[in-house]
RNA sequence: GCGAGAGUGGCGGAACGGCAGACGCGGCGGACUUAAAAUCCGCUCCCGGUUACGGGGUGGGGGUUCGACUCCCCCCUCUCGCACCA
C-alpha cells in the first residue's frame, strides 16, 4: 500500500520531502487516501436511506446539509470550491457522529452558455462536453474525500432531472404565473441571445463583457411579484445573514404610498396617475414629469413643443440606463406644453394649474412613469425646479428638522438655496404639514403619518386616487433564445393559442442538433431543428410548433434540493413521504454571489410548491451561511500597477520586481490568471494531500471571512498531522509496525492529559455547532502538542477518542489509524466523545491581579476559594502597589480576576 | 448618496465587558546529526533595561464602566451590495 503518488519529479520547498518513507513510517497522505476513499466508495458507507428503504432508521433526527451545487466548468475546480465543501462536509460527519440521518448530497447545474459556447466553437455537443467535465469534477471532489452520497448524484441536463423541472413550469403555467409579453430585453448580438436584466451589467454581458441593447421581444415571464409580499415577509423567520435578508429586501423594494389621479387642462378625458410615496406633499405639486417613453407623451405635447420633445425622446431612447443615471446631478427635460389640474385646488384656482414636463430622471419601469413633483420636499424634484425655474413651495415643517433653519442645513435636514432675493428649501424628511389646505381639507399641524393617512383617505372618497404599494421587483424574465436549457413544455397550435404539453408527454428532450451557430436573427437555435418543431397536438391532431425558447439556468436550481431527497422516482418529483421528513434543507452553505437572485428565485418556486401542498414547509432552506471568498496575494509598485506574482521576489520581509528591482508592495487581490496568483486543488492535494488541503481551508481563517491563499501556511497544517501521525505509529523500519505498542490495550489514563482532552472535546464540539472550524482545529493542536510531549503517557481510550475528534476534519488519516487500533469498521458512525465539565477546570487557577485594571501580579488559588482568602492573598501580592493608598473597592471575578481600585 | 460588513504583531488570525495577541506561518536560539533535511525543545507585540521590572499598545477622537478589541457617539480607511425607485 506504500508508494502510491510518490513523484520522483524536481521537489521545491512547497514539497515535503516523502523520501525514505518507507524505512521510517512516516505519514504519506498519498499512500492512505486513496485506499479509504475507495472502501468508502465500495461499502457504500455515506449513503443516507430514504424513509421506506429497510436500513432506514425512522427513530434518528435529520440532518439535510446542502452545498450550492456547482456549474461543471471546463477548467476544474479551484481552491475556492472546496472551502464551502469541505465546512459542510465536516458537519455532516459531525453530525452523522452524534447520531442523525444525514442527507448530504452533490449534483450538477450543467445547463449553461460556457458549454454552448464551446460547441459553437469546436462542434463538440454540449452533452459531451457537459459529461466529460462532470466527469472531472466529481474525480476532483472524490480526491478530497467528501463524503457525499453520491448514489443521489443529479444534474439538471439529465432529461429524467428536467421532465420535472418541466413539470414544475406546467403547475406555474396552470396557476396562470407563467405567462408571455412582449418586453424591452437585452439583446447580445455577439452571444447571439437575450440576456436577462440580471445577466447585463452597466449595458455589457456578464460573460464575455460584449455590449448589449435593449429590443422588445416576445418572452416568457413568471409572475414573482404576485408572490412579492410573501418573499419579504417571510424573510423574518429565516436564519439567514443579515446582509443577505437586507438584500432581498432591497431587491423587492416594497413601498407604501398612493397612486393619485391628476385632470389634464383643457383635455377633461384624460387623466395621469401618478404613484407617490408622499400624498402628503399633494399640496407642495407644482408640476408634474413623465418618462420620455411614457405613451400619453405623445398626445399631450403642443405643437409649439412638438419638435423639441421629440428630439428629447430620442436623445432618451439612445442613452443607456446607465448614462441616465450617471448624470444623476444634471437634470435634463423638456416642457411638453401640456398642463395638469392639482386635485387640491378648485380648477379655476392658478395654483391648480401645473405644467408637465418629460425628463428621464423618471423611469417608465417604475410606478406608473409618471411623478408629481414636489420640489420643496423632493430632492431631485428641487434640482430640477432650480434647473427650470419651476416653482417651489413649502409644505412640511418641524419634525426630526432642527428649528434654526441654518442648524437644519448644516445637519443635512434641507438644502437651502437662494433664487431672486427668495430663500427657497428642501425637506425630505417627516415633519408636520403645513400650507397644505383647501375648503376641504387640511392637513396643518398633523405629522407626517398622519397627514399621509388622511390625504389618502381623502383622495379615495373623491374617487381621485387610493392607497397602493408598489415594488421594485420585476417579474421574472424566464426565456433565453438558446440550445443547452430546457425547452419548455409549451405547444403553439396554428389558431394562435397555446396550451401545455399533457404530464404524459413529458419530458420534451432537447432535439440533437449539429449546428448551434447563433441564426443572426432573434429565432432561437431550436427553430432550426424542424423534425423537432413541428409535431402535432395529441389532443386533436392538429398540427403544433412546439416552443424554441429554453429556460434560463436558474430554472434547474429553483428546486434540485428537492430532487436530491427523492433523485431517482421515475413516478413523480418527489414523494410527499421523503419531502415530509427531510425538508427543509438546514443547512445551505455557498458564495455570496447568489444572495438575491438564485436565493429569490428557488424561494419562490418553493411558495408555488408550498401553495400547491407539494411541500410542507414555506421557506426551502432554515439556515443560510455565505463563505468568503478566497483570494490570493498580487504586488503593486509604486505607480499602482499590479505585477503578476511570477515577476517578484521576497528579499527579507520585503518584495522586489525580479526585472526591475523596484520595491513592491504585497497586497491581497482576487485570484486570476493574469496575475498568474490562481491556485490548483490537484497540486495541493499532490504534494500535500487531501486532509492537509482540508484542513488548510478551515483554517485559514472563519469561514465567512475572505482571506488570502498563502502556500507557505500550508506545512504547519501538515506538520500538525503528521504530529497525530507519530502519536500513533513509531518511527521504525518494521513492516507492519503501525501501531506504538502500548497503544494495543487500554491502561491508566494520565489525568492531565485526561483534562486537556476534555477541554479539546468541549471546545471541537461547540466550535463545531457555530461553525468556527478554525478554533477547533487550534483546540486539537493544543491537544496534541500536548500530548506530543509525553508521547507514552497517551492511552488508548484518550487516542481512540482523540481520533474521533479528527475525523471529520481530516477522515482519511483518521480511519487509517482507527483501523491500526484495530478496528474493522469505519468511524464514520462511531459516536461523539462525551466530557465532563468538572474536568473543564483546574484545581488550582491563576488569576490576574489588577490595580485599577492594571495588571500587576499572578496569584495561584484554588478553583473553589473563599473570596475573603482571595483578596487577602490578591493584596500581599500587590502590595507594594497599594502604598500609601486607599482601597476603595474590591472586585473579584471568580476564576478570572481581582481588582483593587486604590487611590 | 443609501444599505451591510470589516480595520488587532512581519503575515493568516484568537480573545462570555475581566490577564490582548490562543493556534499557525515566518524569525531567533538550542537538542539530535560527520553534515544537512526531517523531528523535538525554548524564545518571539513595541520601547527602555542584563534580569527583576517599567512604559506604550487593538484605525483616530470622545463617552459609559472598577475594568473596553468588545458597549455608545463622532470621524477616517477598506470591501460588498443598491443607486434618480417618486
Amino acid at each position: 500500500m506504500y508508494g502510491l503518488g510518490l513523484e520522483t519529479r524536481g521537489f521545491n520547498r512547497r514539497t515535503p520531502i516523502v523520501m525514505e518513507e518507507k524505512q521510517r513510517n512516516q505519514y504519506v497522505p498519498q499512500a492512505i487516501e486513496a485506499k479509504w476513499q475507495k472502501i468508502w466508495e465500495e461499502k457504500e458507507i455515506f449513503k443516507a436511506p430514504n424513509p421506506g428503504e429497510d436500513s432506514f432508521d425512522p427513530n434518528k433526527p435529520k440532518f439535510y446539509i446542502l452545498d450550492m451545487f456547482p456549474y461543471p466548468s471546463g477548467a476544474g475546480l479551484h481552491v475556492g470550491h472546496p472551502e464551502g465543501y469541505t465546512a459542510t462536509d465536516i458537519l455532516a460527519r459531525f453530525k452523522r457522529m452524534q447520531g442523525y440521518n444525514v442527507l448530504h448530497p452533490m449534483g450538477w447545474d450543467s445547463f449553461g452558455l460556457p458549454a454552448e459556447q464551446y460547441a459553437i466553437q469546436t462542434g463538440t455537443h454540449p452533452a459531451v462536453t457537459t459529461s466529460k467535465n462532470i466527469q472531472g469534477f466529481k474525480k476532483q471532489l472524490k480526491s478530497l474525500g467528501f463524503s457525499y452520497d453520491w448514489s443521489r448524484e443529479i444534474a439538471t441536463t439529465d432529461p429524467r432531472y428536467y421532465h420535472w423541472t418541466q413539470w414544475i413550469f406546467t403547475r406555474l403555467f396552470d396557476m396562470g404565473l407563467a405567462y408571455q409579453a412582449e418586453v424591452p430585453v437585452w439583446w447580445c448580438p455577439a452571444l447571439g441571445t437575450v440576456l436577462a436584466n440580471e445577466e447585463v451589467i452597466d449595458g455589457r454581458s456578464e460573460r464575455g463583457d460584449h455590449p448589449c441593447e435593449r429590443k422588445p421581444l416576445k418572452q416568457w415571464m413568471l409572475k414573482i411579484t404576485a408572490y412579492a409580499d410573501r418573499l419579504l415577509e417571510d424573510l423574518e423567520e429565516l436564519d439567514w445573514p443579515e446582509s443577505v435578508k437586507a438584500m432581498q429586501r432591497s431587491w423587492i423594494g416594497r413601498s407604501e404610498g398612493a397612486e393619485v389621479r391628476f385632470r389634464l387642462a383643457d383635455r377633461p378625458e384624460e387623466e395621469l396617475a401618478v404613484f407617490t410615496t408622499r400624498p402628503d406633499t399633494l399640496f407642495g405639486a407644482t408640476y408634474m414629469v413623465l418618462a420620455p417613453e411614457h405613451p400619453l407623451v405623445n398626445e399631450i405635447t403642443t405643437p409649439e413643443q412638438r419638435e423639441e420633445v421629440a428630439a428629447y425622446q430620442r436623445e432618451a431612447a439612445t442613452k443607456t440606463d446607465l448614462a441616465r443615471t450617471e448624470l444623476n446631478k444634471d437634470k435634463t427635460g423638456v416642457f411638453t406644453g401640456a398642463y395638469a389640474l392639482n386635485p387640491v385646488f378648485p380648477e379655476d384656482d392658478p395654483r391648480a394649474r401645473i405644467p408637465i414636463w418629460i425628463a428621464d430622471y423618471v423611469l417608465m419601469g417604475y410606478g406608473t412613469g409618471a411623478i408629481m413633483a414636489v420640489p420643496g420636499g423632493d430632492e431631485r424634484d428641487f434640482d430640477f425646479a432650480l434647473q427650470y425655474g419651476l416653482k417651489i413651495l413649502q409644505v412640511v415643517d418641524g419634525g426630526e428638522r432642527p428649528k434654526d433653519p441654518k442648524e437644519a442645513e448644516k445637519k443635512g435636514f434641507v438644502r437651502r438655496v437662494e433664487r431672486d432675493g427668495e430663500i427657497l428649501e428642501c425637506f425630505v424628511g417627516k415633519g408636520v404639514a403645513v400650507h397644505s389646505s383647501n375648503a376641504e381639507i387640511s392637513l396643518d399641524g398633523l405629522p407626517t403619518d398622519e397627514a399621509k393617512a388622511k390625504m389618502t383617505q381623502w383622495l379615495e372618497s373623491k374617487g381621485l386616487g387610493q392607497a397602493k404599494v408598489t415594488y421594485r421587483l420585476r417579474d421574472w424574465l424566464f426565456s433565453r433564445q438558446r440550445y443547452w436549457g430546457e425547452p419548455f413544455p409549451i405547444l403553439h397550435l396554428q389558431d394562435g393559442t397555446i396550451k401545455r404539453v399533457r404530464d404524459e408527454d413529458l419530458p420534451v428532450t432537447l432535439p440533437e442538433m449539429d449546428d448551434f451557430k447563433p441564426s443572426g436573427t432573434f429565432a432561437p437555435p431550436l427553430s432550426k431543428a424542424k423534425d423537432w418543431l413541428e409535431t402535432v397536438d395529441p389532443e386533436t391532431g392538429k398540427p403544433a410548433l412546439r416552443e424554441t425558447n429554453t429556460m434560463p439556468q436558474w430554472a434547474g436550481s429553483c428546486w434540485y434540493y428537492l430532487r436530491f431527497m427523492d433523485p431517482h422516482n421515475d413516478k413523480e418529483a418527489w414523494s410527499k413521504e421523503a419531502e415530509q421528513y427531510w425538508g427543509p434543507v438546514d443547512l445551505y452553505v455557498g458564495g455570496a454571489e447568489h444572495a438575491v437572485l438564485h436565493l429569490l428565485y428557488a424561494r419562490f418556486w418553493h411558495k408555488v410548491l408550498y401553495d400547491l401542498g407539494l411541500v410542507h414547509t414555506k421557506e426551502p432552506f432554515q439556515k443560510l451561511f455565505n463563505q468568503g471568498m478566497v483570494l490570493s496575494h498580487a504586488y503593486k509598485d509604486s505607480r499602482g500597477a499590479l505585477v503578476p506574482v511570477d515577476m517578484a521576489e521576497e528579499r527579507g520581509n520585503k518584495f522586489y520586481h525580479k526585472e526591475t528591482g523596484e520595491e513592491l508592495e504585497r497586497i491581497v487581490a482576487k485570484m486570476s490568471k493574469s496575475l498568474k496568483n490562481v491556485e490548483n486543488p490537484d497540486d495541493v492535494i499532490r504534494n500535500w494531500g487531501a486532509d492537509t488541503m482540508r484542513l488548510y481551508e478551515m483554517f485559514m481563517g472563519p469561514l465567512e471571512a475572505s482571506c488570502p491563499w498563502n502556500p507557505d501556511d500550508l506545512p504547519g497544517v501538515h506538520r500538525f498531522l503528521g504530529r497525530v501521525w507519530r502519536l500513533f505509529v513509531p518511527e521504525g523500519k518494521e513492516n507492519p509496525p503501525p501501531l506504538r505498542p502500548h497503544l494495543a490495550n487500554p491502561g491508566t489514563p494520565d489525568p492531565e492529559l485526561e483534562k486537556a482532552l476534555h477541554r479539546c472535546i468541549a471546545k471541537v464540539g461547540q466550535d463545531l455547532e457555530g461553525m468556527r472550524f478554525n478554533t477547533a482545529i487550534s483546540a486539537m493542536m493544543v491537544f496534541v502538542n500536548e500530548a506530543t510531549k509525553r508521547v507514552d503517557q497517551l492511552e488508548r481510550t484518550q487516542a481512540e477518542r482523540f481520533l474521533l475528534l479528527l475525523a471529520p476534519f481530516a477522515p482519511h488519516l483518521a480511519e487509517e489509524l482507527w483501523e491500526r487500533l484495530g478496528h474493522t469498521e469505519s468511524l464514520a458512525y462511531e459516536p461523539w466523545p462525551s466530557y465532563d465539565p468538572a474536568l473543564l477546570v483546574d484545581e488550582e487557577v491563576e488569576i490576574a491581579v489588577q490595580v485599577l485594571g492594571k495588571v500587576r501580579a499572578r496569584i495561584k488559588i484554588p478553583k473553589d476559594a473563599e473570596k475573603e482568602f482571595v483578596l487577602s492573598k490578591a493584596k500581599e501580592a500587590v502590595k507594594s502597589q497599594l502604598e500609601g493608598k486607599t482601597l476603595r473597592k474590591e472586585i473579584y471575578v471568580p476564576g478570572r480576576l481581582v481588582n483593587l481600585v486604590a487611590t
